[in-house]
DNA sequence: GAATCAGGTCCATATGGCGGACCCTATGTT
DNA sequence: AACATAGGGTCCGCCATATGGACCTGATTC
């Protein structure tokens, strides 16, 4: 493995982004990061110079990546300030891709009637891998905001409300695995969570029936989340409110806590009827 | 360019997905590619075979692609049936990508209104270059249903009453250039409509305020569309109904139109109103 | 008007992708 | 049981193709 290869490498792990093994097609892997990066860029997008140094490869790389990209339709170069957005094609992907895993648009009616009931922030967060992201922000009428968390954002399992619920329903093993995967970033990037420390909120999370983060990222932004199950029992995404410190005191907590799990239920019934399971009848089991 | 390169713009020239000239990092190109192919496929998935034969490309290559792909979450793999679908970070990356191309998200709740309140399926299509593409089909309640049209779908504009409300809705000279555009296309695989007639028919679709397709593609399978437009006029879907042809008698044709009509331009104010122009400040101007 | 910064391009080099040939397993067929 | 077919997946030597240091250009700053 060449030297910025590790860096790509190193420095996406510090950001939560781990760009795997690389055998083979290593062009569609530096693809897929400069698209993970411009994608968490949000909707003011990425500059050339941000992206090069974001990924470490040389500036004539990354450029001929992204005019692949471009060519493709799957991002997008705005010709006055000539920043890089995701692209339409990205878009009609997606929208197909959600006949697989099609809680975005379900969860969004939830997200509003949440933040409408509530006045603050809503949140919906999807597990992937050993991270979770959050995929959509929706803000309450409330006038002071929490922003701690934008669209895009990824953070390892555990980490915010909607993280730690995720990582509370996964079964212990599975508990330990993304502990274990994810002990360097967390170890440099986020110190308050141990993997004791982890342990302890998972612990917490699970008797207590939701998870609360009480301004562990950044002072004062306090939230809580609870997860979204599909029929099989696997997580599949997390909602969550974000607030200041004092409008979650214990008795608002509670009240919050089963408008969530309100929302997840009524996410999980919607969920199960439009996932008929619709898999080809053949079936294999000669893997090596 | 080498013959199968040749062979690959050439059969995606036909079913309506246009490569392009490619100029370095050709790895994505053709990942996009494949991405398409696999995205067009839908719900139940492909096979390698189909790929490779879709694509014309080695089976090694398109194995190669495919693995880089997965390994990036850019497409998901059933262990069993070794079917591939589109995976998890298409659905977070489109997703992201709707705080640009927010349509989907609002236009849903239109589709289910209209397919409610007609009975028949409605379609939301989005133009791409050249083609449109069907992005959601919501089914209404009337048991007899025309499934002429599928998400995921791709047509030249101006075939089916979606794409020809959005054709309609361009200028001449846009027209003209579409036309050009798809003129081999037309010729091979849609014979009904010649350039001639695809101005004949966008000129009937101004006259009248809506798209209609009096079963062009599939006899009996009707349909009406209307354009929705950005708010400096580019139009960036359409709305269609699709139903058989006794369902679609003059008068109906007009309640179902003026039904599309009030859903656009609900969406319209919509799409307004969530999209503050947010650009950044600095502006360039030196292109070659 | 010199210095800095950002976007973008060039081209000799050698690395990593290419694809014909091959293997394996499952499912007919005689 | 032996044979045939079809689909999924892999190997490896050759050479086409991506690489990246160096360079150009236009803005902005002092």
């Amino acid at each position: 493995m060449l030297e910025y290869q590790k860096t790509i490498a190193a420095r996406l792990a510090v950001q939560g982004i781990d760009a795997g093994a690389s055998y083979g097609a290593q062009a569609i892997d530096k693809a897929a990061t400069l698209l993970l990066l411009v994608g968490r860029a949000g909707p003011s997008g990425t500059r050339l110079s941000d992206l090069v140094e974001q990924c470490s490869l040389p500036k004539p790389t990354v450029r001929r990546m992204l005019l692949a990209l471009l060519r493709a339709g799957l991002l997008d170069q705005d010709s006055d300030t000539r920043r890089y957005y995701l692209g339409p094609e990205i878009h009609v992907l997606g929208t197909l891709a959600s006949a697989r895993f099609g809680i975005h648009s379900i969860a969004l009616r939830s997200l509003v009637r949440l933040s409408q009931q509530t006045g603050d922030t809503a949140f919906l967060s999807v597990p992937r891998d050993v991270h979770s992201i959050c995929v959509h922000r929706e803000e309450g009428p409330y006038p002071i905001r929490v922003h701690a968390l934008h669209a895009g954002d990824r953070h390892p399992l555990g980490v915010g409300a909607g993280g730690l619920a995720l990582l509370a329903a996964l079964p212990d093993e599975d508990v330990e695995e993304v502990l274990a995967a994810n002990a360097d970033i967390l170890a440099d990037k986020y110190p308050p969570f141990s993997p004791s420390a982890l342990r302890g909120l998972v612990q917490d999370t699970r008797t207590r029936g939701y998870a609360l983060n009480p301004g562990m990222l950044l002072p004062d932004s306090w939230a809580i989340g609870v997860s979204i199950h599909r029929s099989d029992g696997r997580p599949v995404g997390a909602l969550s409110i974000a607030a200041t410190e004092s409008r979650l005191y214990p008795e608002r907590q509670l009240e919050i806590a089963s408008l969530l799990k309100k929302e997840a239920s009524w996410i999980e019934t919607r969920l199960n009827e439009t996932d008929p399971g619709e898999k080809p009848a053949r079936v294999r089991r000669n893997r090596p």
